[in-house]
DNA sequence: TTATATTGTATCATTATGATACAATTGTAT
DNA sequence: ATACAATTGTATCATAATGATACAATATAA
């Protein structure tokens, strides 16, 4: 469920120093990605972070375009170098590329801190725009790999966010946005969903995406009527009251 | 209502030649922008088209992003510069990233006899991502300017459009998705009638966008229940029959 | 056996939507 | 004037969707 990594400012040095090497021939420039993955755990939407190495900071998972790849190939790459997962459901949601976005922060100071001063024209120094995705994953199989800059993984509650680095935290609104309306119209709930699961979990799902409560009976009446679910055997939980039954997401609603 | 120039491939280079110079130090690499200029007209939803100069094809307007320019900015300044118009409702809505979206088109070829062969790294054979918007204009008031690779603007109707370069087939066809569902969520009808109108000519507007007809009495109901029109004095056209209402949008529906 | 928590379903009122009817109005034709 | 055609504004009816509430049916503990 989380991560952690001691680093010392030698190896991250070396870590960013190797990295610049290589990044320079091999990504486009001034294009980065970000993307925010959800989970849902313990009846919460979740988002997981990455700490930046050697701040107090968290930041969204990112990643750089390659020369040869398709902008969706790099988001789905990048979520595999970060969870581990293939197969994921990715929707690229906005662009994010106001001048100083990534300017003035601390990380800026920390690259400074480890490299000095660096020239105006600095991998670093560039100005970045990001397309931003966002992901949703069954958090139990995620399995995110180190990585030099990032020496911890975490899951947060959609509302506990911490302030984040950059315009992450406008981000992360925007994409529990879409992930709303998605929610409404591509019904892609059944990403976030384990294989089987009652309707007060499914419930719980919406009430965390939509952060308002919803009326019980009401929910499940227009959740059937939907015709996206199947109905298997009941679920005994040795709770003194009636067993609920399990369902499932029959098939796909995004399969055209 | 259309516009047309002649160059002489003379021109033609040189103003390409001069526009590579000034580009390199003024504008972010790898980023460019593209704009699905809508506007209604003849009870039709039209699209402003650029003809690619000395080609029969036509291309959505876009440009580029300066390094000292946010990208929200960027893209009224490219509508600015092709439609003289200011205080445009835009809105981004996809980006475009596939490795060869530009690559194999006719314009690479042009510029090939026009400029010879161009050296790999050379500024048109660089990948572009591509950030589009759409933005909703009144198309009486366009009024575009010349520029040195297009030399003919010309409205089509969504029905009609040519097949355009590159990947701009699929941005209009994103961004029409996008206009309908913000025309029933965020009610932007306003920004594309005149100032006052009548029930049946925003009728036509929505029929237009989402390409099927409503039934009269159920869509006058549904926009008076909106509470969002205002209905002015009576519109007597001379027709023989019964004088319609002009109604005008009370007051902006994006304003919170 | 009783009590408690929760679930599945039914019911009713209200609202939204689709389909249709019809009177009112404007100008033209007779 | 009167009849007529075209179109508009509004009403009405049936049906569907939604919000609110009631209640019987479990499943286990006490």
């Amino acid at each position: 469920m989380s991560y952690l990594k001691q680093i010392s400012d030698k190896e991250l040095k070396e870590g960013i120093e190797h990295f610049i090497q290589e990044a320079k021939g091999k990504y486009v420039p001034s294009v980065t990605l970000d993307t925010v993955i959800f989970g849902f755990h313990d009846n919460k939407l979740k988002v997981l972070l990455l700490r930046f190495a050697q701040t107090a900071h968290f930041i969204l998972p990112g990643g750089y375009l390659s020369k040869d790849e398709d902008l969706d190939m790099a988001a789905l790459r990048v979520l595999r170098e970060r969870t581990g997962l293939d197969n994921i459901f990715l929707e690229q949601f906005y662009t994010s590329g106001k001048k100083n976005r990534t300017s003035n922060s601390i990380v800026s100071q920390l690259m400074k801190d480890l490299l000095g001063n660096l020239p105006a024209d600095h991998w670093f120094n560039q100005r970045f725009v990001s397309v931003c995705y966002y992901a949703l994953v069954d958090d139990t199989k995620v399995n995110p790999k180190p990585e030099p800059f990032f020496t911890e993984f975490k899951w947060f509650d959609i509302e506990a966010i911490p302030v984040l680095l950059y315009d992450h935290n406008l981000i992360v609104e925007k994409a529990l946005k879409r992930l709303q309306t998605d929610l409404d119209t591509k019904l892609v709930g059944s990403k976030l969903m384990r294989d089987s699961f009652t309707m007060n979990e499914l419930q719980k799902l919406y009430e965390a995406v939509f952060q308002h409560p919803f009326v019980r009976t009401n929910f499940q009446r227009k959740m059937l009527s939907l015709g996206i679910l199947e109905r298997l055997e009941k679920q005994y939980t040795g709770k003194s009251h009636k067993a609920p039954y399990l369902y499932r997401f029959t098939k796909d609603p995004l399969e055209d």
